[in-house]
DNA sequence: GGGAAAAGTTTCCTATAGGAGAAAAATGAT
DNA sequence: ATCATTTTTCTCCTATAGGAAACTTTTCCC
């Protein structure tokens, strides 16, 4: 790792990027090799057919997603393998910043979000701003579930997080909570008025 | 889907699965109403066609491991969310939080950190609320360095962030920054107040 | 309500994914 | 080298993925 002395904006390192037909093959025959096993074994263990695999390894089909998931399993890939990425997966020696207010924003129905330190596609954590739309209470209908870990700080504003297996938290701005993002959860403003709220997300 | 009401307790989360037919529909449909997009927007954005998407989203086919590539593009969606695999990560199914100045404080020479969410032991990322006590620049002389990477967000206050291979950053509150924390890095405050700052650590 | 436009579903058809087994390579023992 | 055995690829066929368009449902005006 050498000293990156330049100036402060991040380069653009390029994403996460999914492999193409071209590389998964290879991918996949690669860590079939790697654990020294057959066609065969491998068929079996995740319950398809030897030619199967055979065409997959050799990219000439393109293989459903069900059979890509099965295979993952059977060789034991962590799907984040799967999915190269084409950058470096570490921010070694790297800094970004952003000031206030001039995040990638990302709007949804319900929230306004303010992506932090874009410019650093490595990093681990993922850093944002929402602001939270006022709504009814009731309107609360759709759950979002990823694995993964999620820390979230009031900025003002008042809000109820819900999360599956316990009761609504209500949050006033200093509040915090970190929970399992892989328990169903999602945010309302209680207020009259947005809420503004900062999260930081960790995948996996 | 309704909120579940339930003691404060978290308790333990069923597996999380990896998405078979079943719940990949609805992982998908979820994530394009979330966007308030249409079948054909998102079906033009994969560069599929409308008809395939809405069967993808009922589970009525399997579709191919390319297309679901596409879709996941369209739609923003991190890979690692739509393979969630029952590895469960330690703090399954649990959830902790903390009111304002409630956490768990640990002082220093120069900061005042409020530990936040301590509750939950297990959990990958470490939150916390710094209190950076005024003091003159010259005063900065020691570096910390750990593996990992960091992001800090200015509270109040104003702070000068000091990194390795980067020239002194200048942050106000609403501020925001990213970085290796493998470099070696600190903290001061450089207007007449204490400044605080939240601080989100990830090791390793 | 009624009518039009938009969104979503179903039908139909072609191209191809996926599996079983045959053919061909690769490996290995003597 | 020769032959047996294992491993991989190829051939063939059926089931179905995927797209175009017809059809149905929903939305939203007036």
């Amino acid at each position: 790792m050498e000293p990156v002395l330049t100036e402060d904006e991040g380069m653009s390192a390029e994403g996460l990027e999914a492999p193409d037909g071209e590389t998964l093959g290879r991918m996949i025959r690669d860590a079939r090799k790697d654990k020294g096993m057959t066609l065969e074994e491998v068929a079996r263990a995740a319950a398809i057919g030897r030619s199967t695999l055979s065409k997959i390894e050799n990219n000439q089909t393109r293989a459903s997603f069900d059979i890509i998931r099965r295979l993952m399993q059977a060789l034991d890939l962590e799907t984040p393998q799967l999915f190269v990425q084409s950058g470096k997966s570490d921010i070694s020696g790297r800094r970004d910043f952003t000031r206030k207010g001039q995040g990638e924003h990302q709007e949804t129905r319900t929230y306004d979000h303010e992506l932090l330190c874009t410019e650093l596609t490595s990093k681990r954590m993922l850093p944002y701003i929402s602001t939270i739309k006022a709504r009814d209470v009731s309107e609360f209908d759709t759950w979002v579930r990823h694995r993964g870990e999620e820390f979230m700080f009031v900025l003002s504003g008042e809000v109820t997080l819900y999360t599956e297996h316990y009761r609504p938290l209500q949050m006033k701005a200093g509040d915090s909570v970190y929970y399992d993002s892989g328990m169903g959860h999602g945010c309302v403003s209680t207020s009259a008025e947005d809420a503004r709220v900062l999260w930081v997300s960790l995948d996996g």
